[in-house]
RNA sequence: GGCCCGUUCGUCUAGUUGGCCUAGGACGCUGCCCUCUCAAGGCAGAAAUCAGCGGUUCGAAUCCGCUACGGGCUACCA
């Protein structure tokens, strides 16, 4: 059996959004799991479209994602010579053919077919020339693009691994374009070349191409070469039902980086975009996904990405990570604070976490005092000033002699100071939670106490009580 | 207009060799439990007459046809 191979084909007009990053990773699943290469290509052969820093935008959200590819990347536009060449031949088996008709009259052509409702196809009129007569016309410097000569009549079969058996009629195929007049080839023509010098066994890419598919296949055809198979995705599409590669506002993958995305929960939810392994399993690895892709699992129709599950699923993954190394990926977005520091903190955020940039403020009152407490409620309702100042007190001097400071030994002194002063537990703890921490949603309040230390309480219980405004009822 | 593709809860989907589907799971949503706030977790629930219609069949989400709707392509873009 042929070994395996295929391939993300990128073009560099901006940077990888999750349709594309879809693309990438059901070619990814696919060769890893067969043993087979994984390759990158770069199709830059559109030079108005293209983007500087975009191959490199690209190659890092691969790289975030964990899709790394097995050899250097092909970049088209440093191939000219080749393509030029590949056309050449196929020009000389009278498999295409010069084009000398201007784009004004290719405009014209087609306002006319408009006009009369017929199809918007090229009328081949160039087709007729004699080749003696058209290689005069371009040794003489006449511009001209080479068209592909579709056979007139006949189908083109495609047997898609995930859309099936699809057959064209190749009269309504069109004569397009595979090498522009700038002399960079279009897409059609360098695809093939490309891929059957790279040795791609299978074509992984956005159903966007079905409609071409055929003609790709007379391609290889032309050119007596052993086409490759072929998988077309169907599209991924945003809230709004719009096609992310359409969309302006397609979020680079990187994005979801800087957001505090996992990799791997991203992966996870690009992976169930259209594929499912056919069990009820939703949270799995990359290895499991590696394990468990099967190409004829695709779904033929369009997923709509839905984000609320992108962060279900963060969630889930950073549950299921090693302490240590959330600490590590926590720290990367908190300048200042170091691992060590974060490591003993982990267990009381960890299963609050949506995602990693949710930590930062939910940790801040651990490395700076609260510096207001405007509009936060340290009193209780149904109690004033005077006994919430009184309530503090009492507290501080209960915990104040402790010479254990953990939650063990806390706890119980708390719930018993809360008794003395006849406040439920719930309201006291409360009030200390807005002295201590600033806030009203934080990390469990005693575990917080302990992690904070005994001086440190101590200080901002004193701090809080000189805030209390006594004017409050 | 032409050529293709698609259509199961709001969303992702299971279902692919017709009966085990009075359509299963997950996200989200609602309620309850747990509880020092918020989460997490547990339990329960609402939610798809399988786009519609007509066939085939003892029996169809699953097979066939038509219709509707959605989408893609129709560039010297990829």
């Amino acid at each position: 059996m042929p070994e395996v191979r295929d391939r993300y084909a990128p073009s560099p007009t901006g940077a990888l959004h999750l349709g594309g990053a879809r693309t990438a990773l059901f070619n990814y699943l696919f060769a890893r799991q067969q043993r087979g290469q994984f390759l990158l290509r770069i199709e830059d052969t559109d030079r108005v479209r293209f983007k500087e820093g975009s191959q490199a935008l690209i190659e890092e959200g691969l790289q975030w994602l964990g899709l790394s590819w097995d050899e250097p990347p092909i970049v088209q536009s440093t191939r000219k010579p080749i393509y030029q060449q590949a056309a050449e031949g196929l020009l000389a088996s009278g498999a295409a053919y010069r084009c000398f008709c201007t784009p004004e009259r290719l405009n014209e052509m087609r306002a006319d077919q408009r006009a009369r409702k017929e199809p918007e196809r090229y009328d081949r009129r160039c087709r007729a020339i004699p080749p003696e007569e058209a290689q005069r016309r371009a040794d003489a410097g006449e511009r001209f693009v080479i068209r592909q000569a579709i056979p007139l009549d006949g189908t083109t079969t495609l047997h898609d691994l995930v859309m099936g058996t699809v057959t064209f009629q190749n009269a309504s195929l069109d004569d397009h374009v595979l090498l522009k007049s700038d002399g960079y080839p279009t897409y059609h023509l360098a695809f093939a070349v490309d891929d059957h010098e790279s040795r791609i066994s299978h074509v992984i890419r956005g159903d966007g191409w079905l409609p071409s598919a055929p003609k790709h296949l007379l391609l290889f055809e032309a050119f007596h070469w052993d086409a490759p198979a072929f998988a077309h995705l169907p599209l991924v599409l945003g809230a709004d039902k719009k096609p992310l590669a359409k969309r302006h506002g397609a979020k680079d993958v990187l994005e979801y980086r800087e957001a505090g995305y996992l990799p791997e929960a991203v992966v996870n939810f690009i992976a169930f975009l259209g594929w499912s392994p056919g069990t009820t399993e939703d949270i799995l690895t990359m290895d499991q996904l590696i394990e468990q892709f099967r190409s004829d699992k695709i779904q033929s129709s369009p997923a709509i990405a839905n984000l609320e599950r992108l962060d279900w699923l963060n969630g889930q993954f950073i549950r299921r990570l090693a302490p240590d190394e959330l600490a590590r990926r926590i720290a990367e977005g908190m300048p200042g604070v170091s691992v060590d520091a974060l490591i003993p903190l982990i267990p009381l955020i960890q299963e609050r976490l949506r995602t990693l940039n949710e930590a930062h403020e939910m940790l801040q009152f651990f490395f700076e005092d609260p510096t207001s407490y405007a509009g936060k409620p340290l009193v209780p309702k149904g109690r004033d000033a005077v006994q919430t100042v009184d309530a503090l007190a009492r507290v501080r001097s209960a915990i104040s002699p402790l010479t254990e400071w953990t939650v063990g030994v806390l706890e119980p002194v708390l719930r018993s100071t809360a008794e003395q002063i006849g406040w439920p537990a719930k309201d006291l703890f409360m009030t200390l939670r807005v002295a201590i921490t600033g806030r009203t949603v934080t990390p469990p309040l005693i575990e917080s106490m302990g992690r904070l230390g005994k001086a440190r309480v101590l200080e901002r219980l004193t701090r809080a009580a000189a805030a209390v405004d006594p004017t409050s009822a």
